[in-house]
DNA sequence: AGGCGGTGTTCAGAAAAAATGATGGGCGCG
DNA sequence: CGCGCCCATCATTTTTTCTGAACACCGCCT
């Protein structure tokens, strides 16, 4: 049993004659009678009355016509369906994460992709700022957001913003900082984030013509964390220009007006994988987002504007 | 796109090998490589990644694969239903029906053709005993009851009973039913039939060794109109002893014990098509049930036991 | 009654499609 | 680096399908 035996089959009960059907059908008579013999041995039945005026449905023929529309129906719609996903991306990708899903317009991104590649699944996982490229190059992420510079030669990187950021330090110390030079603040306390953090070599380059050290006080290794010591009074830190501002209208933080220095915003994925077009369109939807005209983010005062 | 390729794309899907999947249908491995290939042409979507290891499902090949999957469920259910209506008779019967439908057993028949033959409907028309022998004759109806003798040569017919009647009276009338000779009903009112019933006939033989017509007043064309008038006291006339039997007890009227006459109860279809599967099946089913040892209908107390 | 125009069927040969078996290239694994 | 497993390709054979002509049937019309 086959699909054009089965159009044969409806063609010929709908035109009542064999005649008529293989006009249809573009074919000769002789051999739409044979498909349609070959049928009815196959299933058993007598599909047709042969008359002297034509091929008249039988009961059981009736029966099985509404079968037969209903396979083909299925094919058409598979095939049409088919023709559909030609213009369309279809999979699923894994977008990793390294701070604030609003910083990081997330929202909007998946509003941009669901209009624009519908079929195209996308997995955002919030992980630890140092994890994300690593996960990139094991195939455990498929591309994801980082801060600062990346050097891995395997990984295809595109700068999105130069992201300000802020000397923070808690509300009480606002008169030990208000006027202080970056020597005065080396010797207060710091809330430094791990070595493997790019917050780390900034805040390091940050007093790098300085002889001594900053008075590093704790390590730890999330922006959340560092909020927390800082309300906790342990000590100052930098954050994001936004984050900073927000802190201090909170009452939970006092800035300090020096040097803004800037950190880069970036997305990577893997070189190979860069032209796979699920990969790619997300990354254009991204940078297209990032990199408008009107979207720049240079502002000293807070994050990018968001739509 | 045909369905063989529809089930060797099923099939590689599920096995993750060309190689395995030409096996699994009794093929070569070129062969449906190149279905594959003609299916992944003419939907215009690549379906599998061809890895060193086999073939694994795109995206897009695995939304396909459902579809494909259904179509084939329904092309099988077509199949597979096909299969089944071999064994079973499927069609329409109008069978004419010209009394009542409790008396002809017309429950039990249809219970029966039900189980027997499920995919045959039947339709029950009530007519006119007159017009159903004509009615068969046109084919309006395929099949009919009818009482008494059937001289219509291209019909067949199947005598299914010897119905017992009874001369009946209205209620009032019992003296002079009583102990009265057939000569002394003869020259009572009656009711009679129009000559096209049957029951006319039966009664003129009643009386045929009579000098005298009997005495003729009203003449009605269903036994519906005869139970009128006697309820009404128009006159005398013949019923199915179950009929009288029942009206006596309601005390609608009186019986006249004499003489029982009989009238064959029978069963018509054309004869050119009582070969017909679904004609032959109903007409099996009906003499069965009619003529059944335990069945016989002779008794003069009331119609058949009915199961 | 006989011919005509419409039907579907059958047949042999032609055309098309599918399957085959051998060959070759790619990739992972030892 | 070679072996084994995978799939793609190609020329060839095999199978299936289609074609066109001849035929049989039936209703209809002359």
């Amino acid at each position: 049993m086959e699909l054009y035996q089965l159009k044969t089959f409806v063609k010929i009960a709908e035109e009542g004659s064999l005649t008529k059907a293989a006009e249809l059908l573009f074919t000769s008579q002789p051999a739409i009678s044979a498909q349609i013999k070959a049928l009815e041995e196959e299933l058993g039945v007598a599909l047709f009355d042969r008359t002297s005026r034509g091929m008249q449905l039988t009961a059981k023929g009736r029966l099985l016509y509404a079968q037969a529309l209903d396979t083909l129906n299925a094919a058409a719609k598979l095939k049409s369906d088919a023709q559909q996903l030609q213009n369309e991306l279809v999979g699923e990708i894994r977008i990793g994460v390294h701070t604030d899903f609003d910083f990081m317009r997330i929202g909007e991104l998946h509003r941009l992709l669901q209009t624009e590649h519908p079929r195209v699944s996308p997995y955002f996982t919030q992980s630890m700022s140092m994890d994300i490229l690593p996960d990139i190059r094991r195939g455990a992420l498929d591309a994801g957001f980082f801060f600062g510079p990346c050097q891995l030669a395997d990984l295809t990187t595109w700068v999105l913003a130069e992201v300000p950021m802020r000397i923070v330090a808690p509300a009480d110390w606002a008169d030990r900082v208000d006027k202080a030079s970056l020597e005065d603040l080396a010797r207060l306390p710091w809330v430094y984030t791990s070595s493997t953090c790019p917050f780390f070599s900034l805040t390091q380059e940050l007093f790098a013509d300085l002889d001594e050290e900053p008075n590093k006080v704790a390590y730890v290794d999330s922006e959340d964390a560092v909020r927390e010591l800082i309300r906790a009074n342990a000590g100052l830190s930098m954050l994001r220009v936004d984050d900073a501002t927000r802190l201090q209208a909170n009452g939970e933080a006092v800035c300090w007006y020096g040097e803004t220095p800037r950190i880069a915003l970036g997305f990577a994925v893997q070189r190979q994988r860069a032209a796979e077009p699920v990969i790619n369109a997300v990354q254009s939807l991204i940078t297209d987002m990032w990199l408008a005209p009107d979207n720049v983010v240079s502002s000293g005062t807070g994050g990018p504007s968001h739509d």
